[in-house]
DNA sequence: TAGATTGTTAATCGATTAACAATC
DNA sequence: TAGATTGTTAATCGATTAACAATC
């Protein structure tokens, strides 16, 4: 039943319920009150139906049978699933431009509605000539003030996308500042204490491992 | 044997041979003939020696028993496996803070080499401001040519890092050059004909379902 | 009611891990 | 040789898919 007694939700499952949300909120023209089927959710997601209804499952019971899943009720659902009912503070160390990136895409996105999502709220680096500029109104503060800063802001989530020889100083000033939660997006391996939890997302892996499949391009017809 | 007789190798094998070379790669002070075990390098990678060990039997038998890998030899033929053998050319579409990124990533660590890797080779974007500009000695060019660049450079891969409203454009552009991979890093969904390899890696689904995980920040102890 | 679609169970498929004989 | 570590098989684990009774 209550989500906080289901065993061990796998990643995969809730990077799944991640885009299911997403395709909800992107609905354009949409009658909340309008049922969607987890076959047509599915198509739209690029997954089984019967994949849908699982995933969901886990979770609880938000469709009808013969029905389908009304769409405001089971975004609002996935919303809080999800932890986007609330506004999460995210602080981004490192402005280079994944940083960059990452700010504006979540800021252009998320920061301009009122209701919930993530909040990109607090942007460090070390760079002198970076320092005390202004991202969308957020001021760029040097990367020695996170520990004060995460307190006051009551920051929730981190991501370190500085360059390589610089993530592990920073993931250390977190780990002070008392994080237990780390995204880290600079392509080398950090090390961390067991009771931290940090994820590692490499967008260069992500091109390099294409090369693999390069063979096949000019073979297939 | 021969790894073009394997039957279907899954994703996750070949983003952890990817993970393993550049971990060969970066070792410091290497001997090329010194071993290195399945265990020393599941510790590095992250992963059980038995995996590496599997991972690699797809390919071949690269090690000794009782002694493990030629790091130099081992090196070697997850280069050849993975294509990164010799040059690939690289085009990337869209030169926004994450195109940015990407190609400096890119250009940093494997331009420079003369051997092999990943050649980011051509760039293109539609912003008048942009184009004509220089980016580690690439000219960004406009998306009209992308079709009479292709071709002319013989690029092999192409990533689409443009937002998410000119995402499906860009490729039909792609696909009218007759390209048949794309690695889209646009957060949406984007179509593609059945003998089209369509790989996406959004970047902020990465962020987003972290959210997930917040409960557990502060409860763990 | 008849048709549609859920939630869930059981079957299938695939990936990871453990174990060990082979052998350097 | 004895110790170490491979390549590989078999066992385990988990995730996806198919199927269907329940029911809107």
């Amino acid at each position: 039943m209550s989500r906080f007694r289901t065993p061990r939700i796998s990643d995969a499952v809730i990077r799944r319920l991640v885009l299911y949300m997403r395709i909800l909120d992107d609905i354009e023209d949409k009658d909340e009150e309008m049922a969607i089927s987890s076959y047509e959710l599915g198509e739209l997601a690029g997954v089984r139906a019967a994949q849908v209804r699982k995933d969901l499952a886990w979770f609880g019971e938000f469709g009808k049978q013969g029905v389908g899943y009304k769409i405001g009720f089971l975004r609002m659902q996935l919303h809080d699933i999800l932890h986007f009912h609330r506004p999460v503070s995210v602080a981004i160390v490192g402005l280079g431009h994944l940083g960059m990136a990452l700010a504006r895409y979540n800021m252009d996105r998320y920061n301009e509605e009122e209701k919930y999502y993530l909040k990109v709220s607090a942007l460090f680096d070390k760079d002198p000539r970076k320092i005390g500029l202004f991202l969308c109104g957020i001021k760029i503060l040097h990367v020695d003030e996170i520990q004060t800063i995460v307190k006051e802001k009551d920051i929730e989530m981190r991501v370190i996308t500085v360059p390589r020889q610089g993530a592990q100083e920073v993931a250390y000033m977190l780990l002070d500042a008392g994080v237990k939660n780390i995204l880290n997006f600079a392509p080398t391996t950090i090390s961390v204490p067991d009771d931290v939890k940090l994820h590692n997302a490499d967008i260069s892996l992500e091109l390099q491992h294409l090369a693999y499949y390069l063979g096949r391009d000019k073979a297939t017809p």
